[in-house]
RNA sequence: GCCCGGAUGGCGAAAUUGGUAGACGCAAGAGACUUAAAAUCUCUCGGAGGUAACUCCGUGCCGGUUCAAGUCCGGCUCCGGGCACCA
C-alpha cells in the first residue's frame, strides 16, 4: 500500500467504482424502509459557492449514513433554473438565458460530481426544461377550474425611466436599481394563488412535522391568525355627499371606547373620493405612492397623514372622529383601513402625538389607576374605564361584551384574520415557465385547454433592461381572431414548490406525479438554508396540499424533518477608492499579518504588498468578494479534505467561518489517519479478539472504541452535530497512536479501533475509507458496509471520576467503584483532604450526591 | 419598524435533561529529528496570584431563581436572517 495519502488517485478511483456500479441509483422496493434525503436544488449561477458545498455534504453525509443503516436511500438532485440572473447575464454578456443557464448547470454538475456526492442523476431535470414546467402549467388550469386562482389589482414597484416592473432588490434606496430614478407604486392586475383557504391547515400542520422550533414559531407568525372584531363605521362627508360605510378590523375591540381617529390607505377608496375634491390631499395621495413596496420601507419611513375632512361616526357612542389618510395603512393588509386607539397602542400614540390628535385612555393600569401615557401607550391588557357600560370589564369579557353590543347594533362580528395574504404568481419577465391562459376579444379570460399545452417559452429572444421581451414578440402573444396569450410568467417559486414531489418519477412524460411519489413522500430530511425558512418552505407545504386534494399525493406534510444550515462567512478586505467607494479584495489574495498570540494585526495585497483595510467578518458574496472557490480547495487538498472540513469547523445550524488553516487541519488529519492504517498494517497480522483475555490498557481501548461508536451514531443520525462526532473519532485516534501494543492481541483492539474509525468517517470522507476499507482487507466495498454497532458489554466501567464541590465549588474529584452507593460517595467526598480543609469550623447543612457526577456539600458558619 | 435567532480562550468550537466551563481542532511558543527546510513527533497554552499545594476571577451587559446557571426567568446591548417580485 501506498505510504503517502494522495487524494487525486483515491477520489477518482471511488467515483469510478460508485459510478460503474451505479451505487446511488435509488429504486422503490416496498419490503425496505426507505430515506429521502434532499437538499435545497441550486440555481445555476455560475459555479458551485461554499454554501453549496455545506449544504449537499450534509444531505451526503446524512444520506450515506441512512444507507449504511440499512434504509432504501434516495437522494436526487437538480436545478432551481429560471429567475432573474439569467436575464441579468443575457443583458450584459448577450448570451440567451437559456445557453447561459445549461452551461452553468453543466459546470457545476462536474463540480458535485467532483465532491463525491451520492446523487441518483438518474432523477436530474432542471425547472427550466419543458417537461418540467409543462405540468405545473397544466396544474394551474385545473387550479383555475377549481377556483383556486384569481386575478386582481396589486401594486407593484414601477421604474419610469426603464418603463419595467421592478423586484424588491431592485430598488435601492427607493430608486431603481439601473435607471436610478424614484421608483413609483403601481396599480396592475396580477394572478393570485389562493393559499389563504389553506391558512389554518398550514398552521396546524406545523404540530406534526419535526422542524426546529424557531422555523415553526416564524411560520406561525407569518400566518398570524387573531381573533378581532371586524366593524363599520359610518362616514360624514364635508360636503354632505354620500359615503360607503368604513370597515376596520381590530383585535383590540375592548379598546374601542378610546378611538380618537381612523386611518385609510391612499389607494382605499374614500380617500380617492375625498381627493378628487381636494387638491392638496390628491397631492398627499400621490407622494404616498412613491418609493418601493417593501414592507420593511413601509414600516421604516416616516409616519405622515392628511385630514380628509370626512366625519366618522363612532358605532357604539355616536361621537364623530376625524378620518385620516395615512402612509403606514395598507391598501394590501385587511380592510385598507384602521381605527386608532393612541392611548394603548404605540404607533397610534405616536401619530396622534404628532398631529395633536386626542388621547383617551380606556385601560387601567396594574394597580387599577388611569395608566400614564406621556412617554409611550399603555399596550398592556387591564380592566375598562371611561367605557361606559363597560367599565370594570377583563379583557376578555370587554372583549365579548363589546362584540356583543356591535353585533347586537348591526355593526359588527367577531372575525379570524390571517395576516397571510394571497400568493401573487405573476411576473412580468421573460425566464420563467409562461401563464397558460389566453385572452378573447371580449375580454374572456381563458385557461388554455390540455391540447393546447404546454406553452414552450420562445428560445431565441432579444433581452434589454426595457421589461419581458414576450410583449414584444407577436408570435408568441398573439394567437388570431382577436386572442391574446398572456405573456406574464410564473413566480419562480412556483417551481421549487414541487420539485421534491417530481424527483419521485421525474421519468413520467404521461402525468405529473404518479404512485412512486408516495413511496418515497414525504422527504424524510429536507437540508438548506434559514433563509428559506418562511416563503420557500410556507409555498412548497401549500402545494403540497393542493396535490394531496387533487388525489395525486397522499401525505399532508412535504418535509418531515427540516435541517436549517447557517451561512459560510469570511473575512473581508477593502480600499478606498478614488471616488471614496470600496474596492474589495479576495481572502486569497491578501496576506493577514499577527502579532505574537495571532491576533490579526494588519493585511496587505500580496500582489504590490501595500496594506489593505480589514472590513470584518461577512457572508460569503460577490459583492464583497470574499467568497473562497471551493474549486481551488478541491484542486488543492482533495473533496474528503474540503467535506471533513465543512463537516468539523461548526455544527449546521451555526454560521461557519471559513479557515484556511483550518482546512489544512482537516488535511493533516486525514493524512494521520492514512498514515495510521498504513503502520497499523506493517506492524503485523492481529490475532483473534479475544474479550476475556484483554489486559486494563487493552480493555481501555475497546472502551474508547465503542463510546465513540455511540457517540458518533448519536451524533449523526439523531443531533446531526457532525461536527462532535469527528471530534469523538479524532479523540479515538488519538487513543490508537498512545496504544503501542503490538502483541496479536493489542493488534486486534488497535484493528477494531481503526476499522471503527474508517466506517464512522465513511459517510464524511468516503473516497478515503474506500480505499482503506480495501486496504483493510474487505472485498466487499465500504459503500455497501453496514454501520459499526456498539457492544455495551465494552462501555462497562469498575470505577467513576465524580467530583465534590463545597458550597457549589470544586475542591476535589476522586475515583469512585461504579457500585458504590450514595452513603459510600458521600463518605469518600467527607474524607477527602482538600474538602476537610473547606469545612473546618464550618457546619454542614446539606449533602447533595449526584450518583455518576458530583457531590455538593453545602455548608454554612 | 415588525417576526426569528446568536454572543463562551488569540481563533473555530465543546459542555445533549440545571451538575467538573473550554473536549476536538486551528494559531502561537518551547523542544526532538534534520546539513537545512518541509513533513512528523513531544510538551505548554483563559486571566491574575503563588516555589508549590492551591486560591481568586472568568461564558456580551444588569438583575433574579437555585445546593448548583454558559444552560432557566426579567430587563438591556451588539450582530445576523426574514419581511411577501433575490433565490
Amino acid at each position: 500500500m501506498d505510504a503517502q495519502y494522495s487524494p487525486r488517485e483515491i477520489e477518482r478511483d471511488a467515483q469510478q467504482y460508485w459510478d460503474k456500479h451505479q451505487c446511488f441509483k435509488a429504486v422503490e422496493d416496498a419490503n425496505r424502509e426507505k430515506f429521502y434525503c434532499l437538499s435545497m436544488f441550486p440555481y445555476p449561477s455560475g459555479k458551485l459557492h461554499m454554501g453549496h458545498v455545506r449544504n449537499y455534504t450534509i444531505g451526503d453525509v446524512v444520506s450515506r449514513f441512512q444507507r449504511m443503516k440499512g434504509k432504501n436511500v434516495m437522494q436526487p438532485m437538480g436545478w432551481d433554473a429560471f429567475g432573474m440572473p439569467a436575464e441579468n447575464a443575457a443583458i450584459q454578456n448577450q448570451v440567451p438565458p437559456a445557453k447561459w443557464t445549461y452551461q452553468n448547470i453543466d459546470y457545476m454538475r462536474n463540480q458535485l460530481k467532483a465532491l463525491g456526492f451520492a446523487y441518483d442523476w438518474s432523477r436530474e431535470f432542471a425547472t427550466c426544461d419543458t417537461s418540467y414546467y409543462r405540468w405545473e402549467q397544466w396544474f394551474f388550469t385545473k387550479l383555475v377550474e377549481k377556483g383556486l386562482v384569481y386575478k386582481k389589482m396589486s401594486t407593484v414597484n414601477w421604474d419610469p425611466v426603464d418603463q419595467t416592473v421592478l423586484a424588491n432588490e431592485q430598488v435601492i434606496d427607493g430608486c431603481g436599481w439601473r435607471s436610478g430614478a424614484p421608483v413609483e407604486r403601481k396599480e396592475i392586475p396580477l394572478w393570485f394563488l389562493k393559499i389563504t383557504d389553506y391558512a389554518d391547515e398550514l398552521l396546524a400542520d406545523l404540530e406534526n412535522v419535526e422542524w426546529p422550533e424557531q422555523v415553526k414559531t416564524m411560520q406561525r407568525n407569518w400566518i398570524g391568525k387573531s381573533r378581532g372584531v371586524e366593524m363599520t363605521f359610518e362616514i360624514q362627508a364635508e360636503d354632505g355627499s354620500h359615503c360607503e360605510p368604513l370597515a376596520v378590523y381590530t383585535t383590540r375591540p375592548d379598546t374601542l371606547l378610546g378611538v380618537t381617529y381612523v386611518a385609510v390607505a391612499a389607494g382605499h377608496s374614500l380617500a380617492k373620493q375625498a381627493a378628487a375634491q381636494n387638491s392638496e390631499l390628491a397631492a398627499f395621495c400621490d407622494e404616498c405612492a412613491k418609493g418601493g413596496t417593501s414592507e420593511a420601507e413601509m414600516a421604516t419611513k416616516e409616519k405622515l397623514g392628511m385630514l380628509t375632512g370626512h366625519k366618522a361616526i363612532h358605532p357604539i357612542t355616536g361621537d364623530e372622529v376625524p378620518v385620516f389618510v395615512a402612509n403606514f395603512v395598507l391598501m394590501e393588509f385587511g380592510t385598507g383601513a384602521v381605527m386608532a386607539v393612541p392611548a394603548h397602542d404605540q404607533r397610534d400614540w405616536e401619530f396622534a402625538t404628532k398631529y395633536g390628535i386626542e388621547l383617551k385612555p380606556v385601560v387601567a393600569d396594574e394597580r387599577g389607576n388611569t395608566p400614564d401615557i406621556s412617554e409611550g401607550a399603555f399596550v398592556e391588557h387591564g380592566t375598562l374605564i371611561n367605557s361606559g357600560e363597560f367599565d370594570g370589564l377583563e379583557f376578555q369579557a370587554a372583549f365579548d361584551a363589546i362584540a356583543a353590543k356591535l353585533a347586537e347594533l348591526g355593526r359588527g362580528e367577531v372575525k379570524t384574520n390571517y395576516r397571510l395574504r394571497d400568493w401573487g404568481i405573476a411576473r412580468q419577465r421573460y425566464w420563467g415557465a409562461p401563464i397558460p391562459v389566453k385572452y378573447g376579444p371580449e375580454g374572456q379570460t381563458v385557461p388554455l385547454s390540455d391540447e393546447e399545452l404546454p406553452v414552450a417559452l420562445p428560445m431565441e429572444v432579444t433581452v434589454d433592461a426595457s421589461g419581458s421581451p414576450l410583449k414584444r414578440m407577436p408570435e408568441f402573444s398573439e394567437l388570431g381572431d382577436g386572442w391574446e396569450r398572456e405573456t406574464d410568467t410564473f413566480d419562480t417559486f412556483m417551481e421549487s414548490s414541487w420539485y421534491f414531489a417530481r424527483f419521485c418519477c421525474a421519468d413520467n412524460h404521461e402525468a405529473m406525479l404518479d404512485e412512486r411519489a408516495n413511496y418515497w413522500l414525504p422527504v424524510d430530511l429536507y437540508i438548506g438554508g434559514i433563509e428559506h425558512a418562511i416563503l420557500h418552505l410556507l409555498y412548497a407545504r401549500f402545494f403540497h396540499k393542493l396535490l394531496r386534494d387533487f388525489g395525486m399525493l397522499d401525505s399532508d406534510e412535504p418535509f418531515q424533518q427540516l435541517l436549517t444550515q447557517g451561512m459560510v462567512i469570511a473575512e473581508t478586505f477593502y480600499r478606498f477608492k478614488d471616488n471614496g467607494g470600496k474596492e474589495w479584495f479576495n481572502p486569497a489574495d491578501v496576506e493577514v499579518k499577527r502579532d505574537e498570540k495571532g491576533r490579526p494585526l494588519s493585511a496587505v495585497l500580496i500582489s504590490d504588498g501595500q496594506p489593505v483595510e480589514m472590513g470584518g467578518i461577512e457572508k460569503m458574496s460577490k459583492s464583497k468578494n470574499n467568497g473562497v472557490d471551493p474549486q481551488s480547495m478541491i484542486d488543492r487538498f482533495g473533496a474528503d479534505t474540503v467535506r471533513l472540513f465543512m463537516m468539523f469547523a461548526a455544527p449546521p445550524e451555526q454560521s461557519l467561518e471559513w479557515s484556511d488553516s483550518g482546512v489544512e487541519g482537516a488535511h493533516r488529519f486525514l493524512k494521520r489517519i492514512w498514515r495510521q492504517v498504513t503502520e497499523h498494517l506493517a506492524a503485523g497480522t492481529p490475532g483473534e479478539l479475544t474479550i476475556e483475555a484483554l489486559n486494563d490498557e487493552q480493555k481501555a481501548l475497546r472502551r474508547k472504541t465503542h463510546e465513540t461508536i455511540k457517540k458518533a451514531s448519536d451524533d449523526i443520525g439523531r443531533r446531526t452535530t457532525f461536527n462532535t462526532a469527528i471530534a469523538a473519532v479524532m479523540e479515538l485516534s488519538n487513543a490508537v497512536a498512545k496504544f503501542d501494543d503490538t502483541s496479536e492481541l493489542g493488534l486486534a483492539v488497535s484493528r477494531e479501533a481503526l476499522e471503527a474509525c474508517v466506517l464512522l468517517l465513511a459517510p464524511i470522507t468516503p473516497h478515503l475509507c474506500h480505499s482503506l476499507w480495501q486496504q483493510l482487507g474487505y472485498e466487499q466495498p465500504a459503500i455497501e458496509a453496514q454501520w459499526p454497532k456498539v457492544d455495551e458489554a465494552a462501555l462497562i466501567r469498575d470505577s467513576i471520576e465524580l467530583v465534590v464541590q463545597v458550597n457549589g465549588k470544586l475542591r476535589a474529584r476522586l475515583e469512585a467503584p461504579a457500585s458504590a452507593d450514595k452513603a459510600a460517595i458521600e463518605t469518600l467526598a467527607m474524607e477527602n483532604e482538600n474538602v476537610q480543609r473547606h469545612l473546618e469550623g464550618k457546619t454542614v447543612r446539606k449533602v447533595i450526591v449526584v450518583p455518576g457526577k458530583l457531590v455538593n456539600i453545602v455548608v454554612s458558619g
